[in-house]
DNA sequence: CATTTAATTAATAGGTCTATTAAATATGGA
DNA sequence: TCCATATTTAATAGACCTATTAATTAAATG
């Protein structure tokens, strides 16, 4: 017995499944339109993954890391100012969620259906971003004492950034409708929201 | 024959529908699960709705106009700041989401369901805040001209009130559970990001 | 080539969902 | 009270969904 390890229908229907659950979610996609879509049969989504939770559950597990492990990428920073620091980590989370701007909606709506899925990965991501948030407290608190930044917590500080990021990209698509925006004209918009995201939050900080 | 408007269970109807729509939106929520709730017969919602649809659709616009027509709500602001006008806004606004913290889910998960319909209900709500939204713009234009405050468009001013209010109650169960808060610290936490939001907004647009 | 294992499909059981229809019950007016 | 109308229920058609099983085809191995 050899073991065949061809991933590739495997492959198929995860990234089948992935968009189709971002798309629509769990409950509006059946795993019938997932083969229909590849033009497979049905059983084999079973087959590979036995049942549509396991299956969502690969996925959604895979986005939520994905969405708070990159949460705030940084490298190099040492150097730098806070503002410059500060602006940098604003623009690459906004790039991120650019990137992944369906993934917000996945969990949110996740974690109304399944309120344990997000209790359980929560353990798991424990002190990954730890580290670099020990270090911006470090730098945030001497900016503060420094009388350069007004009195405010770094939890407050980072919710400022994710959700000013997150809620463009939710709200794009209604707002783009309201507004009567082209695809073209949304990206212009999503540029200029990309150098706002930034005034707003550094000088929503200055004392 | 008499027109019996007997409104009741039309009316049970109504809530229990809108407030199983907005726990589990449309492709999660059965008419058998909400005439369960009830405790009447599956055949009833069909008898008064027609169809399943049908209901969600009159639930859905009331929800929409409530949560646009409400946006920002304003009374007797003439002779105040313009500083003292937006604080004001940005907490009738936070108030009014908090009231109804499920509705901008709603709303954005419904689009990708269904894109005419929020097409279809943008018509109805043109010239609704126009007058409001045009006041307001004379006032920030002064403002900028007088330079108090740093070049902004209205619209990016009223994206970021509307951005940081609705995120802060869509991530909240999520941030909640990942931060392992009970209701009480998080109605804490409300109470300490209202005022952050007035800090942000304010101090976000100075020049 | 023959045989074993893997991948895929066809068929289907069992469930739930939406929507309709016909029958039963309640209600209000003459 | 009796009748007409409104409300509610029981029953069910028809569609779709998940998951399983058995049969078929493909692939790998000796």
């Amino acid at each position: 017995m050899e073991v065949k390890n061809n991933p590739t229908m495997e492959i198929v229907i995860l990234e089948t499944a992935e968009r189709l659950f971002l798309e629509k979610g769990f409950g509006m996609t059946s795993t019938t339109e997932i083969a229909k879509e590849i033009g497979c049969n049905q059983a084999l989504i079973h087959y590979y993954f036995r049942t549509k939770e396991n299956l969502f559950n690969i996925i959604f597990e895979k986005k939520f890391r994905q969405f708070f492990q990159n949460i705030f990428v940084v490298e190099n920073l040492d150097q730098m100012t806070f503002q410059d620091k500060l602006k940098h980590i604003i623009e690459t989370h906004f790039d991120m969620v650019r990137e992944n701007p369906r993934i917000p909606l996945l969990i949110v709506n996740e974690f109304s259906r399944n309120p344990e899925m997000v209790a359980t990965l929560k353990e798991k991501l424990q002190g990954v971003v730890a580290t670099l948030f020990e270090s911006l407290n470090t730098d945030l608190q001497a900016e503060i004492a420094a009388g350069r930044v007004r009195q405010i917590t770094l939890i407050d500080l980072i919710f400022n950034i994710i959700s000013i990021n997150i809620s463009l990209f939710l709200l794009l698509p209604v707002a783009g409708e309201i507004m009567s925006l082209d695809e073209k004209q949304k990206e212009l918009v999503v540029n200029r929201r990309r150098d706002e995201h930034v005034k707003l939050i550094l000088n929503g900080i200055r004392s």
